[in-house]
DNA sequence: TTGAAAGCGCTAACAA
DNA sequence: TTGTTAGCGCTTTCAA
């Protein structure tokens, strides 16, 4: 049933030559000169019958695969977050541009889950690019020191640890809350700690507040874990306690999207009982109700840029520059109750 | 700098045996029989050389590359829709279950991209799960005469091919609103008509109309394309025409989150003016403002579905049943104005 | 119960 | 400029 795929055996034998002279000529092999009679019967030949190179006797003797791994932690983001199809989009889109393929792999166990190591170990990837990673997997800093291509979105603590992130703009959020007169700004995160990008976004958190003079409260904090449900969770907690809170900065626009449905649930009114200020800017962000202050990272730039220097490390320019920031903004809208 | 990975041969040398018998034994081989203290031997140097086959080499003997590939149409779509993260989340855990891994493809241009076909031919992916696939798609049509593994996530015409959807719930979803007294129901589309499942859904609206004795008006129907963004721009030049509507009937979730944001603009209250039904009920469908009334799909279970049969599939044994629907639920909430 | 050897389809060093 | 040939690392048939 299934087409048996011809071999490039059967292009050399009908357009009359060797194997290897097929070989080059289809890879167009730097330095090598063919009669452009010859090259005209090869690529004809391959053309009539549909070749297309075997991938997996082209990578055994290669040793590349044209193939690159995207790891997620915890499968459960995967489903739910808005960041990671937008770097998962760039990320094939740049790939494809350069004949790679992706593959996709979540992570359910972070401590001990080693389905990428096994995708290394098995050669099936030429390298990786990590999204959000978290600064307690001993195994990410091994493939650093090992030196395999790696690029990560977010950051760990490795020196050598090549990554793409963004300037972080969470004091600036926070500020900007505390300059709309806020003195009771709660803060959801929107992961546990150990993901360092959800950590960076809380400690900017304490700093604004210390350096307002605000009092810093941890009965103010919550964690949650990616989900809308959680930052529903949190909220509802938050506001079931009796706090006196005006304002909350949600480590992420989905927490905070759930934030605020906890928020009407109550009757309350966003902004003038509480504000609300999100983070990632993902496509509903301004589609809530009312539509929400935001800070906008670029998971598409991060994705290309991530993908755009893998590509070349894999392919030998091992990059110079080890951390890319790219650049972040604040996206003011209504849901913090600025007059704009 | 990278380390060179064992090869069987070191495994073999280390425990003292043959290549094949480190084969056989790491593989398993059934009716291979070995003396305890051999099998114990070659497991022991595997372990310590940290001993992983080779994916490739193990690919070009054995014909099976251990990898699906995931087909999403239109790569604009992958980032911003709600449905596609789910399913690949789930294809991924019931992948992993089997020791397959996934590559995902997103196709950029529709009529032209053969970037799967390339998958195909080059014996990259064993099987093929295609989500939402368009009906004008002769290369799948192809695919599945040639008899290729292949699992779609929708539908299309083709009577031999594998597919995996949902009960069609769209007409109930109009009917609900019918129900309610509504006379003026606008449809907004998610995507062209060429996607089958949105071509369903907007049928159904009709027949539902039909059935009720309703007219049907082209005016009151507009096509987005996947994004809240498209929902927006349907539902504002719904408004601006002036059109007598009291509900509307969107293609999916995305497209009514984006819906409702634009009726709110207006300052028109959801549902007393403008009454909202949905579709899919991603997960930030229940924090809409008010909770969107919407469809359950079963994207994870149709994810689960695809994949096992997929995998049944490519393992020999060709799934009996072609075309499986899985349920759906009308998940009532606040949007459409009934009482509960 | 174990080993020898063929060969999967390709690339690339070496010959001619 | 083109062809010959030796593997890449593995599985698996066949023989011992």
């Amino acid at each position: 049933m299934k087409l048996k795929r011809p071999t490039s055996h059967q292009v050399a034998e009908r357009a009359g030559v060797s194997r290897s002279t097929v070989s080059f000529i289809l890879n167009e092999v730097p330095g090598m000169k063919f009669s452009e009679d010859t090259r005209l019967r090869v690529l004809e030949a391959a053309q009539e019958l549909g070749y297309v190179p075997d991938a997996a006797a082209r990578t055994l003797v290669s040793g590349r695969t044209q193939t690159l791994g995207l790891i997620v932690y915890d499968d459960f983001h995967l489903k739910i977050d808005a960041f990671i199809p937008q770097v998962l989009h760039s990320l094939i889109e740049v790939s494809r541009e350069y004949g790679f393929s992706v593959i996709v792999e979540a992570l359910n166990d972070v401590q001990d889950d080693d389905a990428y190591l096994k995708l290394v170990q098995a050669k099936q990837i030429d390298g990786l690019v990590v999204l959000n990673p978290r600064s307690d997997d001993d195994r990410l800093n091994a493939l650093v020191e090992e030196g395999f291509p790696l690029v990560l979105i977010g950051k760990i603590q490795h020196p050598e640890a090549v990554s793409v992130s963004h300037r972080s703009f969470a004091e600036q959020a926070v500020n900007h809350l505390i300059r709309l007169g806020h003195q009771h700004i709660a803060h959801i995160s929107y992961a546990p700690l150990a993901y360092l990008s959800a950590n960076d976004r809380s400690s900017a958190y304490q700093r604004a507040l210390k350096k307002a003079g605000l009092p810093f409260a941890e009965a103010l904090v919550r964690y949650g874990n990616y989900s809308a449900d959680s930052g529903y969770e949190a909220m509802t907690s938050l506001l079931d306690e009796g706090l006196e809170i005006t304002a909350v900065f949600a480590g992420n626009d989905t927490i905070a999207l759930g934030a605020m449905a906890a928020v009407h649930e109550r009757g309350l009114r966003i902004p003038q009982d509480i504000a609300i200020v999100g983070y990632d800017d993902i496509p509903l962000a301004r589609f809530a109700v009312p539509p929400l202050t935001t800070v906008r990272t670029p998971p598409l730039e991060q994705g290309r840029q991530a993908a755009t220097m893998l590509i070349d490390w894999v392919q030998g320019k091992k990059p110079e520059q080890k951390q890319v920031r790219l650049p972040t903004e604040l996206i003011i809208r209504q849901s913090c109750g600025a007059k704009r």
